[in-house]
RNA sequence: GGUCCCAUCGUCUAAUGGUUAGGACAUCACCCUUUCACGGUGGCAAUAUGGGUUCGAAUCCCGUUGGGAUCACCA
């Protein structure tokens, strides 16, 4: 049988890391096996109900290169894929449930005394008044218009064991299970119905979800039973944390996919690293990318615990992709960032001296803040142990340069150098006497994207010299 | 509180009864070097705890502690 996994999220807002992973994971089991990923939106809480959710959620998916097999925008042979759209599907299903035994109808929830609903002790288990109404009188009930629910029926008693894929056998007893509501009083189903109803009538193969489905993952047997339906293979992940007390949250202001995004990250490395968050192939290596992914991917790897976000590791791994990355392509995700920058420059060699200095593109801005203006800075910058210099040799080192630099045409990075050099070596100085002056000249600041030749190509010959005129007069 | 689940360096993890408990990030030191990086070398650092079982336990069993989840007309 063909493998077949579906990403369920809610279009509630953001996509958070902990669903991006969860998404991966199941993209992963279908496409190393050869399977289908299907796309599949559960809307059917209209009050949380985000505009613009869906498409973040297909802009994501598409831009970290998940793509589905069959999905709202391009259909499929088990749509809909939207669960608002099923509605009459899940009714169809849930009066068959309650024929079946599975389920009964109830009239004592009324949705707009919340309060009175949940502290409503008749909604305790077996004890709901609603269960001895013999179905035909229930049935006239609705058929005079009556608001019902449909709530599950569970008789059955003992121990429920399931196998999960990552957990290994699990027991709860049927006691501890609630009869919860299946189709709302507003004809959608809630989610303890729709995903058993849709992962069958999907043929979704592999459950993946998150662990807090555990203990509610005897219900879904349940009606798979009560149908008589084959259960899917269950695969619950563990929680990506945000500390070890904490979830990852997007309501708790944790970065969600597009922030990492925003502030640089690249979403191949944003990918690669949340696979890697409960999940690794056995030996060593840690850079991935997605199709590598599905090369390697096993589920018998993923891990039982949660595991803690670490950004600082992302960052690493952000740098590693970004090195990576051809000096083309580099210059390409780099341009937006160049924005600023209105005096002509030298782009190609700015993003060379860039590239294996920073980790996220978001460090571009402080790097590069000197390029478009020389910062007011002190002159006491010039002072320097190492380099031996002080204001008084770096004045004298700018006033030998000048003039040289003037008469330079080749003015590339190598020749720069072994010029400054020789004029060291003429004047009797040391390299760093002339090459960090004209750093600092150059720049204003203590550190920079490269070193002093490597500024001037990317100032190009006309700006240099102005900034070491200006520098020269600065320290007379 | 009932029930379920989890527990190896600070963090992500490897080791499916026998390893000096391995790797990566972070951190520290050194090297490289026209600043800062990149890169290279090395250091520090873990089996929560108490009992079993076994010739031998991070690994199997029980208790303890700690943490998480769940008990909605949310998913």
């Amino acid at each position: 049988m063909k493998t077949r996994t579906r990403f369920a999220p809610s279009p509630t807002g953001y996509m958070h890391i902990g669903n991006l992973r969860t998404a991966l994971y199941e993209y992963l089991i279908a496409k190393s096996t050869g399977g289908d990923f299907i796309l599949r939106i559960e809307d059917t809480d209209q009050k949380r109900y985000v505009e613009g959710a869906t498409d973040i959620i297909f802009q994501t998916l598409k831009r970290v290169g998940m793509l589905w097999d069959e999905g709202p925008d391009i259909g499929g042979n088990f749509g809909p894929y939207v669960q608002s759209e099923r509605k009459p599907i899940y009714a169809e299903y849930a009066h068959k449930l309650v024929e079946l035994g599975g389920a009964y109808y109830c009239f004592c929830a009324h949705k707009d005394e919340e309060d009175e609903v949940e502290n409503n002790p008749a909604h305790t288990k077996l004890k709901d008044p609603c269960k001895l109404i013999p179905l035909e009188e229930a049935k006239k009930r609705i058929a005079n218009g009556e608001s019902f629910v449909v709530r599950q029926n569970i008789n059955k008693k003992g121990t429920s064991i399931f196998h999960d894929v990552v957990y290994g056998d699990i027991e709860i007893d049927y006691d501890e299970l609630d009869e919860g509501v299946l189709l709302k009083s507003d004809g959608l189903p809630t989610y303890n119905f729709a995903n058993v109803i849709d992962d069958h009538l999907m043929h979704i193969s592999h459950v993946v979800r998150g662990n807090e489905y555990i203990s509610s993952t005897p219900k879904y047997n349940l009606i798979y039973e009560a149908f008589g339906w084959e259960p899917p293979v269950y695969v619950h992940v563990p929680p990506v944390m945000k500390d070890a007390q904490h979830k990852l949250s997007k309501r708790n202001g944790d970065a969600s996919f597009q922030d990492l995004v925003a502030k640089g990250y690249l979403p191949e490395a944003i990918l690669n690293y949340i696979a890697l968050l409960g999940w690794n192939p056995g030996d060593e290596r840690e850079i991935f990318s997605l199709k590598e992914l599905e090369q390697v991917f096993s589920s018998e790897r993923l891990n039982k615990s949660p595991a803690i976000f670490d950004i600082a590791k992302l960052t690493w791994m952000n740098g590693c992709y970004i090195r990576s990355l051809s000096p083309e392509e580099f210059d390409a995700v780099a341009q937006p960032y160049y924005a600023n920058i209105t005096i002509p420059i030298n782009k190609k060699a700015l993003s060379s001296a860039l590239q294996p200095r920073i980790e996220t593109l978001g460090e571009i801005a402080e790097q590069i803040d000197f390029l478009q203006a020389v910062p007011d800075y002190d002159l006491a910058l010039y002072e320097n142990k190492k380099m031996k210099t002080t204001p008084e040799v770096a004045e004298k080192a700018l006033k030998i340069v000048l003039p040289i630099l003037s008469e330079v045409t080749d003015w590339s990075n190598d020749n720069l150098f072994e010029v400054l050099k020789a004029a060291a070596v003429a004047n009797e100085m040391k390299n760093g006497q002339v090459l960090y002056p004209v750093r600092i000249a150059l720049s204003g600041k203590e550190t920079t994207p490269g070193g002093a030749t490597e500024l001037a190509v990317i100032l190009g010959k006309d700006e240099t010299l102005n900034r070491i005129k200006a520098a020269i007069q600065k320290l007379a």
